[in-house]
DNA sequence: CTGAAAGCGCTTACAG
DNA sequence: CTGAAAGCGCTTACAG
């Protein structure tokens, strides 16, 4: 690469210092400074196309004005979508953005924390899996600025971003329970992730609040290291032998996909045998043989937010801001009730 | 933040000059050091638990161990899971990517391929859209090292990873005609890219090479500001009319998306109505009432191949690397001859 | 075997 | 209104 041009090269050719051709290309000292100085300035650093070096700032400011986002899973089309409504709203901000997966894997986490906090960003957008809450808090001593994101810890004073996850699965359940439907099963994870278990908890407080019994059979934990047997074992059982649910809901995206390639496998009809309810926007929703109820969670706004959030974190590092923004159910024909579809 | 331990911490600790510390954590000058020394510095640094500052490592050696990733649309599932193998292949050799988004967009693109060298990149993977040609002539012209995925210009001697997109459909439709379809239509774009002219290429060397006479009228050149309705003129006047076509090929994912919501909409059964060969992998292949066949790219792969010819034109900035991928095609139901699905 | 010194390209407190 | 100088935390050619 031919060599860049820096403050120094401008200085020669106006004959000035660098420190001068520093202050009129930052806007700093405006007025104490002569415009027919700035002007030549402005001028011979458009002339040599002057684009300064960021890593000297940098190194100097200590500011790298680059913001690290580490995804759980970055297949994952909720993260994948989230990331660049990050991105974009990081963008316009001027910060550049730096991204990993940690794959819920909560050594591959630490070690892409570290690998970020080397590159200097100026703080982290974190979406933490299970077991890493330790990690999350010796952030905090360091007063590193981060905001989580999707997921957040009870017991901790930090920043998050999240969905409000009661409510929307509560809204899923109630919705159901509306439409007529009153055994209602649900596939959710084994975890201590409170996200998850907050789903799980608006699932119970909707049927309690419509005095439908809960059944523990029908609440469905299951591992995310053996995901594929444990959800086909769930849907099975769910759906077949004596006592089958009319309706499933699913407490997020992956359990949803594979409940369905297991519905579809057994062959069992939505919402004819069972009607669902979806989790997050995704292309099989409107394209399964039925299109999908999903509870829809506002990715742009929590992207925005959490970026906006964490900015605000990092000028004013004492400030705790917590949201948990509210989902949105998109009725579509899976919970259709069985009345109605046989009257169409 | 506490103050990081320096280079200059660790001198005045054991007592000798940044430069041997500096000398010994580098591994480098290995055996004029006395083992004695080294010792103590790689201690002290241990107990203080040292962290080089990349920032000014990379002041002066003007590296930066960051490459570029810009994609076409990460919203796209087909680079969501490239940028993921590109990242795993990163930091597999030591290097962190800095990804963004050009959204098609060429002013867009121009704006986001200075924000990445800004940053100092140490090299550039670019999935470059229509109209940029120039832009890369640039990057050329200024020695930047870079390889481009996934398109290309047949005209610039530039290292790039592809698919064989002229084997990939002419595959598919091969793998239509044996399954005795004739009358077979293709959606692909209106555009400039080779990589679509290719694939459209492949579905014309295939219908010639098996005696199969070319119908314009089939073949649906699609432009992507006017997707949605010209994707539902063509699906609608290739199935209805006087002379509907057997079986369609879709030339990428979005077009097959798209595609599909009309066939779906329009009611069109798959493959019975129609037989359709999708393109890449995605959820909805496996979740479509017909499991659809598709074209499949390597993925991992060509991730790891560009990761690593970018890395050797760093190295060596004069070879040229150009690899064209193999396509797999994975058949499933979608492209059943109608007469083996009426035996069903 | 070891170290003093220069320099990467910036910013900014200080002095005039 | 303007500039000389120090310094951010490293690396490395050079000298001993």
């Amino acid at each position: 690469m031919a060599k860049r041009t820096s403050l120094k090269d401008i200085a020669q050719l106006v004959g000035v210092s660098t420190a001068l051709v520093s202050y009129v290309l930052n806007n700093k000292r405006e007025n104490r400074i002569s415009k027919a100085v700035a002007q030549k300035i402005r001028k011979a650093a458009q002339e040599l196309n002057y684009q300064p070096n960021q890593i000297a700032k940098s190194l100097k400011t200590n500011k790298t004005r680059t913001l690290g986002l580490l995804v759980a899973d970055i297949a994952n089309p909720f993260f994948s979508s989230l990331a660049r409504y990050i991105e974009d709203e990081a963008d316009r901000q001027g910060y550049t953005l730096i991204f990993a997966s940690s794959d819920e894997n909560p050594q591959k986490f630490r070690k892409l924390i570290n690998t970020l906090l080397s590159r200097n960003v100026d703080g982290l957008l974190i979406a933490p899996p299970e077991g890493t809450q330790d990690q999350i808090i010796q952030l905090q001593q360091q007063a590193t600025p981060f905001v989580l994101i999707d997921r957040y810890f009870p017991d901790l004073r930090t920043s998050y971003v999240a969905l409000d996850n009661h409510q929307a699965i509560y809204l899923a359940t109630e919705h159901l329970i509306r439409s007529g439907f009153r055994r209602i099963g649900m596939l959710t994870f084994q975890t201590e992730l409170t996200h998850i278990n907050e789903r799980t908890r608006g699932y119970r407080s909707a049927l309690n609040d419509h005095q439908i019994p809960f059944k523990k059979r029908w609440l469905r934990e299951i591992s995310r290291s053996n995901l594929i047997p444990e959800v086909a074992k769930a849907i099975h059982e769910l759906t077949a032998g004596h006592n089958p649910v009319e309706a499933i809901v699913f407490a997020s995206n992956t359990l949803a996909l594979c409940g369905l390639r297991q519905l579809k496998s057994q062959s069992i009809r939505i919402p004819d045998n069972v009607a669902v309810v979806s989790f997050d926007e995704t292309d099989i929703n409107d394209l399964f043989h039925s299109p999908l109820t999903y509870v829809r969670q506002p990715l742009q706004e929590m992207g925005q937010l959490a970026t906006r959030i964490l900015l605000e974190t990092m000028s004013a590092n004492n400030r705790i801001t917590q949201a948990n923004l509210p989902a949105t159910l998109v009725v579509q024909a899976s919970t259709q009730p069985l009345a109605v579809s046989l009257l169409d």
